[in-house]
DNA sequence: TACAATTAATCAATCGATTGATTAATTGTA
DNA sequence: TACAATTAATCAATCGATTGATTAATTGTA
């Protein structure tokens, strides 16, 4: 129980301080230093820096991806299905944007393969989701022969791009992005009135 | 003129060795030992690692605004403008994919702050380009009124997806993406043809 | 008492940076 | 033109600081 929280602890630092300052960036002192707690007992609980890494990706890999799964067993028509396949996906990433930031960097930068490896086949079940809705519509015919890979690219591209590049966005949309209220209140429904719109007019027919 | 070739390559090393494992996890050793120079012509010729990064970023700013500026200036029709922007944007994307990948991260953890200004006011003036074609069209009526600022997203969002994270898009489009002709020949293509096709249902009246 | 949890101290390795010295190239001058 | 003076380029060696990890000792608890 003590034990359950002092993890708990460390792990929410980590994955704060492994997002703002990148894997190398974060000291693992800076780390114990910030969850308040002896620097040994990083490596007494996850082994190494690594294995502290890997758990953090982990722990938020259970239970997502069978949450979306519920969306494809419903009696939904296929638009219905990808207008709610991205509503989740953008409360999800607009929520855990700090860990979708530190996902995409490990995967851009192929260090530690293994970990690589984790990230991908727990992305690419996800992924694969979506794929197989707009492929569903597709063969339905309510959706437009659109190319299924580069529009679920799209769609991915478009949330990460508006929710990790922070100075960016801040400054295009005018707004100040680091202040969660204006995210969740503003640009989420924003992203997702954007989305909407753009996959209306590219798959309806 | 042996000064600058000096320069150039340790540029070039350093720009793969930054964008390949970050800034904290290329150290400066291995960027001279990359290079074939001895280490203390890093702070010779740049003063610090930081000046280094600095200077991989500076030398790539030069020239792409203005040949961006030339597609507004031209008396191309607003969907003709849109996606020469997109076309010349991706072609430099693909091509200096290993730039724009050490960009992003560097935008996504707000560290080095001067550092991120630097970058953010570069590309603010380029994003802004498309920005104001799109807005021209909709002045014009020839474009629908869309949300000029996420659509920008999504164009961007859409390439550095594709192009950045490999490892997912390699599983997902069943393709190399390590492999820089497949990436040339097949993807920029597919890129540029999907892109053409979701702008038109999007932005055409 | 037995064992898990926690601590301070310490380790070797590596980090970015600097040093003094040397070499090669350039400039100035008689 | 000949040679001294100066500068730029390069090197091996070393600096203090920081890194991830480990140790032995201590504390807490069932």
């Amino acid at each position: 129980m003590i034990k359950e929280d002092k993890k708990e602890i460390i792990l929410n630092h980590a994955e704060r301080l492994f997002s703002e300052n990148g894997y190398d960036g974060a000291s693992t002192r800076a780390i114990a230093k910030d969850a308040g707690v002896n620097m040994a007992m990083l490596n007494y609980y996850f082994g190494s820096k690594e294995g502290l890494y890997k758990a953090v990706f982990v722990r938020k890999f259970s239970g997502f991806h069978e949450s979306l799964l519920q969306i494809i067993s419903c009696p939904f028509s296929s638009w219905e299905k990808i207008t709610r396949y991205v509503d989740i996906y953008a409360d999800r990433i607009v929520k855990h944007n700090c860990f979708h930031r530190l996902m995409t960097y490990e995967l851009s930068i192929q260090q530690r393969s293994d970990m690589t490896n984790i990230i991908v086949d727990h992305l690419l079940k996800n992924i694969n989701i979506g794929k197989s809705i707009i492929e569903e519509g597709i063969k339905e015919g309510v959706f437009r022969k659109v190319d299924p890979e580069m529009t679920i690219a799209t769609i991915f591209g478009s949330m990460y791009y508006v929710v990790h590049l922070k100075n960016i966005t801040s400054a295009l949309l005018d707004v100040d992005m680091h202040n969660p209220e204006v995210v969740i209140n503003d640009i989420k429904p924003r992203i997702k009135k954007h989305l909407a719109a753009l996959l209306e007019a590219h798959l309806k027919v």
